[in-house]
DNA sequence: ATGCCTAATGCAATTAGA
C-alpha cells in the first residue's frame, strides 16, 4: 500500500499536475493540503473519474485539506482538531481507510515571528500533540501526514543558519516536533534515509529548485504498528520541475500488507 | 531589511505563503 502527502498549493490551478502525478505514481491514498478552494469548488468529479474516493474540507482562498483513496471507502472520523472551537481554518481531516487511521494536516506557517500568527502556530501544535497522544493510545495503526511547516533538524535545511529565527525552524517549533515524535511516532522519510539530504519544498523565489535550496517540511509519521510495516519512502522531487507546479513535491511511503507480518517471527 | 515568485480574489492591488 502506497500512501502519499502533497501540498498542491491550489487544487484547481494544480489539477493538471495533480492528475499527471496520480497517473504516474499510482498512490493508493493521498493527503492533500492547501486546496485554496471553497467546498463547492473542489474538483471531486475529476478525481472520482480517475478512480479515487475523496473527502475534503475546503475554505475560500486559504488552507483546505483532503484525503483521496483508490482502496475503497473513506470513513471520516473527524475534521478540525479539538481544543479551540473558534478556529475556522481548514487544517485537519481524519479518516479510517483500508485499516489505517489517517490524520491529514496543514500546520500553520507561523510567520512572522514573533506575532499572533506564531502564537497560533504554537497553540495549533499543542492541540495536535494532545490529539496525537490519544490516537497513539488507541494502539491502532495510525498515520499523521501532511505539511508540518517544520524542518526538524539542520539536515533538513539547505542553509540552517539563515533560518534560525524563522517560524519554520525556531527552537520552540523544533522542540514541539521533537515532543510529538517522542510520543512514539516514526518519521518515515528520516528513518528510511537517516543521513541523506531530503527536501520536500523549494521556494518559487531565487531559482531555488535549480539550486536545490530546499526544506524538508512535509512529513509522514507512523504509530508503532505501522512503523513495523514500513518498506520504502521517498520524494517525487522531479514533479517540482514540471510546468505550473506546486512549490512542494509529493512525499510517499510504501507499507507492507498486514498479512506479510514483516518484522515478526512466524 | 526587502524583493524575488505564485495563487486567489476579482479586475488593481492586496494577502499569504515559507
Amino acid at each position: 500500500m502506497k500512501i502519499a502527502t502533497y501540498n498542491v498549493n491550489g487544487v484547481n490551478g494544480r489539477l493538471p499536475v495533480l492528475l499527471r502525478w496520480l497517473g504516474e505514481a499510482e498512490p493508493d491514498i493521498v493527503c492533500l493540503q492547501e486546496l485554496k478552494a471553497p467546498d463547492e469548488r473542489f474538483p471531486e468529479g475529476a478525481l472520482r473519474e480517475v478512480g479515487y474516493d475523496v473527502i475534503w474540507q475546503g475554505q475560500k482562498s486559504w488552507n483546505g485539506v483532503a484525503i483521496l483513496s483508490r482502496l475503497g471507502e473513506i470513513h471520516e472520523t473527524r475534521r478540525g482538531l479539538p481544543g479551540e472551537p473558534e478556529d475556522t481554518h481548514s487544517r485537519y481531516i481524519e479518516a479510517a481507510v483500508n485499516g489505517v487511521l489517517i490524520g491529514g494536516l496543514y500546520l500553520p506557517n507561523g510567520n512572522p515571528r514573533p506575532g499572533p500568527k506564531f502564537e497560533y502556530k504554537l497553540r495549533w501544535f499543542e492541540r495536535l500533540i494532545s490529539h496525537a497522544r490519544e490516537l497513539l493510545d488507541t494502539g491502532l495503526p495510525v498515520m499523521l501526514a501532511g505539511d508540518f511547516n517544520v524542518m526538524p533538524t539542520d539536515l533538513d535545511v539547505y542553509k540552517p543558519e539563515r533560518w534560525l529565527d524563522d517560524a519554520l525552524f525556531a527552537p520552540e517549533v523544533k522542540a514541539a516536533y521533537a515532543r510529538l515524535l517522542n510520543q512514539g511516532w516514526t518519521d518515515a522519510l528520516r528513518t528510511m534515509h537517516p543521513d541523506e539530504k531530503i527536501y520536500t519544498f523549494w521556494d518559487y523565489f531565487r531559482n531555488a529548485y535549480a539550486r536545490d535550496a530546499g526544506l524538508r517540511i512535509d512529513h509522514l509519521l507512523l504509530s508503532p504498528p505501522l512503523a513495523k510495516r514500513l518498506v520504502a519512502a521517498g520524494v517525487d522531487s522531479h514533479v517540482r520541475g514540471w510546468e505550473k507546479t506546486s512549490d512542494h513535491a509529493p512525499v510517499w511511503i510504501e507499507l507492507a500488507d498486514k498479512s506479510s507480518r514483516k518484522g515478526r517471527k512466524a
